[in-house]
DNA sequence: CAGTTATGTCCCGTTTAGCGGAACGATTCT
DNA sequence: AGAATCGTTCCGCTAAACGGGACATAACTG
């Protein structure tokens, strides 16, 4: 796997400005990982801007575990251990219901061919549990490992603060900023506001071009057994393919898989 | 996959009286990762014995970083999150047994001169772990960065759908798009179920041309020592050289191969 | 084979971040 | 409704992580 003249892929300070000694840990065995390869610690020094005894020490705790192992003879290596193998092999073992979902999502990609992902809204960002993108090569790209949205300009993350309990609405719209990020954001409170309303009553939302020029989202809510809003399903696309219009077609579809979706939490 | 009457296999005090805070946040991960479901921080204390808000800082730090997840709503239960998902996929591409697995797949290819490949079911979805071309010049172009296949079409994805914990794998029946891609293609789901079953009685699944006009496979389960199925070791040829009844002839040599394969499983 | 550089290992005083009992808040059960 | 269980937050204490620096070992060099 990978490799090539440089070693690593340096995703470099990001893990040396890591507060927690565990994540860092972990950013390490990442960088380890995704080498494909025995890596040695001036490597990894040079790949996360670790200082030297921390990494060294990070290292050896990991060994003694037999999550990692070492290269026999001279310059000995870090290598994967038996225990990470084992540990790999029982995550991707794990699938259960998120297997469902993701399969569930992606029949919806398919059938309406275009990118769709589900998010919850945490500490007041939206986030995504998951998400599968059309095969279009007009794409949004999304930061890796779920990055956060802002909700008032996007249609799932305005969908779930129109459902919020309306104590913990009324303090979120309060709070957030309401920053624009094209000519559309909506970024006045009473305005908000009313748009939560309808999309309370109409069941669905919409996101034109609010967040990114040229890209639409319509998003319906997904529900537990309770009838509560947990999560968003979100179709979105560039307008030049899929008007706003044509989005909303999807609604129903959108709906049926919402309620799939819906069936597998809890 | 466990998980009955008795929520975890509870290992216990190991991890309680573990010094190291990373070590013990990764045990942490092994329990829940080994319950195959969302996991609640009730249930990980009973397992793990450790204090309420220890647990509940270090899942948050890993929630955090995208490591795990939780399901949306009222109980919110841990599962796994899309970073550790992806570290998991990583680690047995290049684990020091991945070396080990690619040498025995190079000694079958270079016994039978055919295509070989190696694949786990991750998320619904056929991922190779590894695949070895035979020198021909009719080849099957696969897409790089082990693109997924659906597993409805191919030996290898319905021997591994065949031999998923019952209630998964009727789940997932019922979800699986079963999109056509060859006339033989199997789409209706009462067809692909009775085909399972077949599987799970003779040992191994063929796929006669249903994905791939003019390619065939063959395929045999990979087992662990406790013998569950973890991945599958399959043959695949054109069928202009390599008839199925000629592939068929293969399967003593496969099963060999796969069982040794499955002693660099843990 | 000394001399030199690059790499790996250890020490130890400092400080941070993990710790966990306890109280509080939220949800589910009956 | 109340009771019980589960999840979250607080905060003072202390162990554990930190990392500069010194030392040790292996790999090049002439």
């Amino acid at each position: 796997m990978s490799s090539g003249v440089l070693p690593l892929p340096t995703e470099t300070a990001e893990i040396a400005s890591e507060t927690s000694s565990t994540l860092k840990a972990f950013a390490v065995l990442e960088v380890l990982v995704r080498a494909g390869r025995a890596v040695t610690l001036a490597e990894l020094m040079q790949a996360t801007e670790l200082p030297k005894p921390t990494l060294h020490r990070t290292l050896a705790l990991f060994e003694e575990a037999g999550f990692l192992a070492r290269e026999p003879g001279g310059r000995r290596g870090y290598i994967i251990g038996e225990r990470l193998s084992r540990f790999a092999l029982d995550v991707l073992r794990s699938d259960g219901a998120a297997a469902e979902r993701r399969t569930i999502l992606r029949r919806v990609v398919s059938e309406i061919t275009e990118t769709c992902n589900l998010a919850v809204l945490k500490k007041g960002v939206l986030i995504y549990l998951d998400r599968l993108e059309a095969p279009w090569p007009l794409r949004l790209h999304v930061p890796e490992g779920g990055g956060a949205l802002p909700p008032h300009c996007c249609a799932s993350g305005k969908l779930l603060l129109a459902h919020l309990p309306a104590a913990e609405r009324q303090r979120l719209l309060e709070l957030l900023p309401l920053e624009r990020f094209t000519e559309r954001t909506i970024t006045d409170r009473a305005v908000l506001e009313s748009e939560l309303d309808r999309i309370v009553n109409v069941g669905y939302a919409v996101d034109n071009e609010e967040y990114v020029l040229g890209v639409a989202c319509v998003a319906v809510p997904v529900r537990n057994r309770h009838g509560d809003v947990i999560a968003a399903l979100a179709v979105q696309g560039a307008t030049a393919r899929l008007p706003l219009m044509r989005a909303i077609e999807f609604i129903p579809r959108l709906r049926a898989a919402a309620a799939e979706i819906g069936s597998t939490f809890g």
